[in-house]
DNA sequence: TAAATTTTTGACCAAATGGACAATTTTTCT
DNA sequence: AGAAAAATTGTCCATTTGGTCAAAAATTTA
């Protein structure tokens, strides 16, 4: 069913769906699910409403493939970090990978966050199980790496809430950063790099554990 | 004119309009200005429609009243921090004062949250004005004290960031924080607490000074 | 090229919603 | 108590919006 669905497509059927998925992202991220209209969905992508609705059969649906569609790749990072990698290189790492997205994808942050901002209603199932088992994993990587005294004692869970809080933050809330910084983004982003950096630097090392790369300054 | 309706208000005006204004909050803070509607605020507080119109303009004044009215007490913990105090204690201080607002006032804090995310309409002026100033003021103060010898030397903007995002992510995406970690809210706010005043210590503490008050455990 | 299929659209509908308003009820004031 | 003022509500309206549908246009197939 849905192998017919995504295998049969023409030409067309994926140009079209794709411009709506673009342009929905754009007016989801921005109004969330139920103050964005078809009208704008349409507007922003150059079809009609009926002919949107000829490709998805409801708005909630353009929502939900929406936002399925980019849940792999927002996850991605997680993925990456390697237990067989060095502690403080593997979570720099992740941090900066983070940060990259929101720089790079502030609309997907946006989407995601306002969908948990007002409950989840369409992926508490997903956040209580793929994600948090990922998560469990990765967590456990980091108490591993704790006992084998390689990483200062941190709550691994803790640990990714902060850095999922900050890095995400320059993308959600962007307009109260940008009222606050005059910086250009390169700039600003730069500085949070240095920022977070340092800031996980110190969270994360042991005290006579001085051997790590240390930011070139 | 705003002395007037401040201070001429009678018994009745008063009581009413704090439970439009409370049911309000509940309403907006859970779905936003634009999917709120006056039925669901009007159940929430046992007043019919016209009623809250008789004392509200709009739905659009009541959704400003509130944020409004909340906005003096939100950014309150800023005005705190004090530069005659003990650096890492005053910034500590603030930090648990706006995770206890998290815990305790997560409605206010979901309600800011999305006012922001959604492009600030109507705060954008506040924030690049009155916030902005306040907080330049404090980075300054930060700034005196780095300079002092008395703090780490870290961006206090940026720090303000982190601030705000660590301990505002336990209100904002509590869904998400209690679909990954199963303890109850007391137990996840003391974890939040002490983590974040590790985090804050290490990250703020010169390499040298280790005589400020360590948590004492 | 002609039939079949897919795509597109204009017109329309029903439900939801912000708000108006006159009439009624309740409270306050003298 | 009775008049005046304030508060409350039932009813109604206009707009917005998600979605339908039949007809038309475009594309593909034979």
């Amino acid at each position: 069913m849905n192998a017919v669905t995504e295998k049969n497509l023409s030409r067309i059927q994926r140009e079209k769906r794709g411009k709506i998925q673009k342009a929905a992202l754009e007016v989801f991220s921005e109004y969330g699910l139920r103050s964005a209209t078809l009208d704008k969905i349409a507007t922003a992508c150059g079809l009609t409403k009926p002919n949107i609705l000829y490709y998805y059969s409801s708005k909630d649906q353009i929502y939900f493939e929406v936002l399925n569609g980019l849940l792999d790749e927002w996850v991605a990072p997680l993925h990456e970090i390697s237990k067989e990698g060095e502690p403080i290189d593997e979570l720099l790492g992740y941090m900066k990978a983070k940060l990259k997205m929101s720089k790079q994808k502030p609309k997907e942050s946006k989407l995601f966050a306002n969908e948990i901002l007002h409950g989840a209603p369409l992926m508490q199932n997903i956040l209580a199980t793929s994600l948090r088992q990922t998560l469990d994993e990765k967590v456990a990587v980091i108490d591993h790496w704790v006992s084998e005294g390689k990483l200062a004692n941190v709550s691994g869970y803790h640990l990714f809430f902060s850095i999922w809080a900050m890095t995400q933050h320059y993308a959600d809330f962007d307009v109260q950063v940008k009222a606050i910084l005059d910086k250009n983004e390169d700039e600003l982003f730069q500085d949070a790099e240095e920022y977070l950096t340092n800031l996980l630097l110190r969270m994360l090392s042991l005290p006579s554990n001085q051997n790590h790369s240390a930011e070139p300054r």
